[in-house]
DNA sequence: GCCAAATTAATGTCAGACATTTAGAATTTT
DNA sequence: AAAATTCTAAATGTCTGACATTAATTTGGC
């Protein structure tokens, strides 16, 4: 395991792209021990703290693990799905709000995305997911309700129709596109008409998902896509008229 | 900016923590310096080493960047599509080959993303997406190729038909489905009538999209899937036989 | 007034030490 | 002999202090 010179951004970078390359390559399996520190600080002819802030960077990412004690050391880490949601989480919000997308954009692909599970979850959801949703439409309905608790219960609700597809794969990708859209959601005020206009469209897809009927779900989410949109544009008027 | 003595994982980890905090609370703004090494370390009641191992952390996770000199120090990074595609990437990736996730999950979940563009791509790509999609069916066509470049050039067709929706969030959501599968592909052997039959596939998605047919586009895919599937099972198969 | 050298402030790296944790071996006790 | 306890060793976690490197700024000379 030699280093790249000519990969930038210091010798701790170039020791933790090294040894993300071995395990990427699977040069390196879940669960091998790495050399300890000061071998490792041998090995690449460094000190230890530089390879301590390697090994930093690799855990950030959930590469490896740290375990302290007599036959402690990083281990190859084996992400997890809730870890890779984390992550995926992350750095979707970060991207949408560093880099003012604007709103339309990014609920265009949230619901692009997540019709494409419509068939999927229609099918294969169970009563568990189906009363998730319930659930969560009935929390909605409550009044009284901040902005911020419905948009949370909205992504619950959502996440739950996601998760009805059975397949983790789906689940993860789309967990970013959902969250992500949070806190675009919360810049928005909802009247009690407009949330009961929203409940009914759920409604409208839970039921279509009680009765496994994927079409349906796909174009109650076209129609939730639609309303959502227009709510959005009415608020962003009136914050320009306002200036 | 105090840290949460709750959170586990060393002192590092918990700076780090309350930093990546204050970022996506948008304490911190993008661009804005952080205070020095030795400034951060005097706040939090740390040693400098402890205070750098926090920053890479945050580094390896592209939320700042360092710079060295007079006017240098941490600032906080604004996050790039191609720095989020690569990070979404190497997750993907990761989380399929420890997992044991079965290729049929995996190729469910990519093909269900990736048709969810395909009305937006029919609709608005340009005309060089689909030189791009024509141009990778040649090199596809090539005898003599091997299984992996086949592969590669499988990848970026599916790119070009997901950059066809001009929508960066769905580009960049779907990049990681579509390239975390590659790994997978790799381990099937393309036959050159296995190759001749998944050609004739993108040939029709390819027309599809030239005549901005969004449905016969999310159609051609759903066959492409089929194959797919199929020619897995297969080797699969033939896998097992061997044992 | 302009260009070059010194200054300075910051990150990057190194060396060595001590603290803490943990598994396993050695020892003592029952 | 078995069980509980103590000891030991190996590893990570943290601290201190120093020096190297980089790059903007200031200063000095022409």
């Amino acid at each position: 395991m030699k280093i790249d010179p000519t990969t930038t951004g210091g010798l701790s970078a170039q020791i933790a792209t090294s040894i993300r390359d071995a395990i990427i390559a699977g040069d390196l399996l879940v669960d091998q021990r790495l050399p300890s520190e000061a071998e490792l600080a041998e090995q690449f002819n460094v000190s230890r703290p530089t390879v301590r802030e390697a090994l930093k960077r690799l855990a950030a990412q959930s590469l490896i693990r740290t375990q302290r004690g007599a036959t402690g050391g990083a281990f190859v880490n084996r992400i997890t799905f809730p870890e890779a949601y984390a992550q995926q989480i992350t750095t979707s919000t970060l991207l949408l709000s560093m880099n003012d997308v604007s709103f339309g954009t990014a609920c265009e692909a949230r619901f692009a995305l997540e019709r494409s599970c419509a068939a999927l979850s229609a099918a294969r959801r169970t009563a568990d997911h189906l009363a998730a949703m319930r659930a969560e439409i009935h929390r909605q309905s409550q009044p009284g309700l901040t902005d911020e608790a419905f948009c949370a219960s909205d992504v619950t609700f959502h996440r739950a129709l996601v998760d009805g597809a059975c397949n983790p794969v789906l689940s993860y990708q789309l967990a970013g596109a959902v969250e992500a859209m949070q806190p675009l959601m919360n810049m928005i005020t909802f009247s009690s008409r407009d949330r009961a206009r929203i409940v009914a469209l759920h409604i409208a897809i839970a039921d279509a998902m009680e009765a496994q009927n994927g079409a349906a779900v796909a174009s109650g989410l076209i129609d939730l896509e639609t309303e959502t949109q227009t709510l959005a544009e009415g608020v962003f008027a009136e914050r320009s008229a306002q200036r």
